[in-house]
DNA sequence: GCTATCCATAAGTTTTATTTATGGTTCGAT
DNA sequence: ATCGAACCATAAATAAAACTTATGGATAGC
């Protein structure tokens, strides 16, 4: 096992032939590298350094040594560069997941802007449900998530970042399109499309029908939004899904909403990321990014009027 | 700079994904190995582990820092082979020196004998007058010298190695041939062809004619041998050179040895290397070689004898 | 629920590296 | 020829780093 300390200063002395200006390069003193040169050359056995008067030269041995260590101290600094790299957020990995639907409409904005600001961080970005997300965590596949509290658990911190209004949607040509508002006793009737289990809007639902003591009547359940809306659309049943995500299909009349009885109902987005483990750098830059972008509103937005705001600072820093 | 105990320690931690594992394969306790990975996260400011239950898993930096130490740490284990290799004398360099004589008629043997034993190390042969390689010691342009006594120096130890027996010689038809036997004083008459300066031949030649009380009458002085002899074949001088320089064309009657009144003369040859210098591996085992060849007779002998001395131990290996 | 496996922590010890002080040699300048 | 500056060596003392011993806490398997 070879003494890198002793091979650093022979190193240094071996290259300036003098251990006066060795010592100084190492901020030590002469006698230092006198010291760690001799008990090099007794751990290898060979003489490094001839003297004579007061001059040093290298022995053949002692030259052979001096060309490996140009080349492993030329490799350390290699390695130190790459330290203050990843400190540095000039390298690294972001490995995130989030949602379908989020991946499709929020994603791509946020990892262009945070792409902008550290443009040597590779990003990893993992879709699944909110609860999958949660498991991706624990196993370490990734280190945040943005994603809907589907589950409590003691390993993982949930922050609010976000709330998208829901929206019940039906059929454009639906009976209920005529009512006023509805309620979720009123839709237990209906053929209800859930979405799959492990999902917050999924969750979100249960919660909602339990709460006025009844149970969706579920038709189906899947974890393809897309494959909802087209469900939706020829009339098989209804369901309740994040405003945002059914925006267009109901301003093209492709389906309609049917206004809830009582208070608006949101879906809370979360960041999350695992408890007693600390972030690497890129995942702290990363949660750092969204925290500001929530925290300069008192209350969360939607998806849709963050987007917004960050087109709206892209075009005034374009000016 | 990196502290490599604290790398090293990361390294073998990381191999295993267990702290107790490290431990015991660098010989060490397990909270020696927290301790060093400790230190080298904080150093580095990273988290290179992540901990869940009892086990240890790479962070994404981890990862990256981990194939740095792969590389790094096999290239110190090519480092401390050539340490060994060098040690070992499979591997090294020997520098040495000596007179054109020599290396024209004994080096090929023994060095051809040297690197049968020690076939990886280089051989560097310099050649020049004793003197020469005098200062060739002095300069540490090489570690050996097989030479004659040219010259004493404080920082130089000489040991006899051999005595090479000298011959006066004089052109076939030259009227000394005459003559039974002759003495330096009657040479002084005769143009006498010198060696050059620092040349041990030409201080042995310089200090018999001294002893006699004369001086020789110098007709010219070189450096090369073959010049010499062509000059007195032609019976334009007489010389006096070592006898197995001379030996073939003596037999071939084209040079005419003519012999010296009272004892034979012998120019000593010497092995030299500095003094208060330890000599590198491959140079001390070119010393030890020459020195067993020369410590098993009780006189020492010529370069013909030593030589033949040579090729029948060859010869009896062979059989 | 008990036990073995693993890492963490704290206190104490050993080893290694470094400093301070000083000496010796050499080279060059006065 | 002497003096001083430039350099490395040595010894003793100190500081810093690494390591051990002892112990605790968490967890997974029996």
């Amino acid at each position: 096992m070879l003494n890198f300390n002793q091979f650093r200063v022979f190193y240094h002395a071996a290259k300036h032939l003098n251990f006066t200006v060795a010592a100084s390069e190492l901020f030590i003193t002469q006698p230092a590298v006198t010291a760690q040169v001799k008990s090099f050359e007794e751990a290898c056995n060979l003489k490094l350094f001839k003297k004579r008067a007061r001059r040093v030269y290298l022995t053949d041995e002692g030259r052979i040594l001096f060309d490996f260590a140009e080349r492993i101290f030329k490799y350390e600094k290699e390695i130190e560069n790459t330290i203050d790299d990843m400190r540095e957020l000039k390298r690294g990995i972001l490995s995130l997941g989030t949602t379908k639907a989020y991946a499709r409409y929020f994603m791509p904005l946020m990892i262009s802007n945070f792409h902008k600001n550290y443009p040597n961080i590779k990003i990893q970005l993992n879709e699944g449900s909110s609860l999958d997300m949660i498991y991706s965590l624990l196993d370490f596949k990734i280190e945040v998530a943005v994603i809907a509290r589907a589950m409590d658990h003691p390993e993982v911190n949930f922050f609010p970042f976000s709330k998208e209004e829901m929206a019940i949607i039906v059929a454009p040509n639906h009976p209920l399109t005529r009512k006023k508002s509805i309620s979720f006793k009123e839709l237990a009737d209906e053929p209800f499309i859930m979405k799959e289990n492990g999902s917050g809007t999924r969750k979100l639902v249960e919660q909602l029908f339990e709460k006025e003591g009844c149970e969706p009547n579920a038709l189906m359940e899947t974890s393809n939004t897309e494959f909802i809306k087209q469900l939706v659309q020829r009339g098989e049943g209804v369901s309740f899904l994040v405003r945002e995500a059914v925006a267009a299909e109901i301003a093209d009349k492709m389906l309609a909403e049917v206004p809830l009885k009582g208070q608006k109902i949101y879906l809370e987005v979360s960041i999350a990321y695992l408890k007693n483990q600390v972030l690497s750098p890129p995942a702290r830059a990363f949660v750092d990014t969204l925290t500001k972008l929530r925290s300069e509103d008192i209350d969360p937005m939607g998806i849709g009027a963050m987007m917004a705001k960050i087109l709206a600072q892209r075009r005034k820093l374009a000016e």
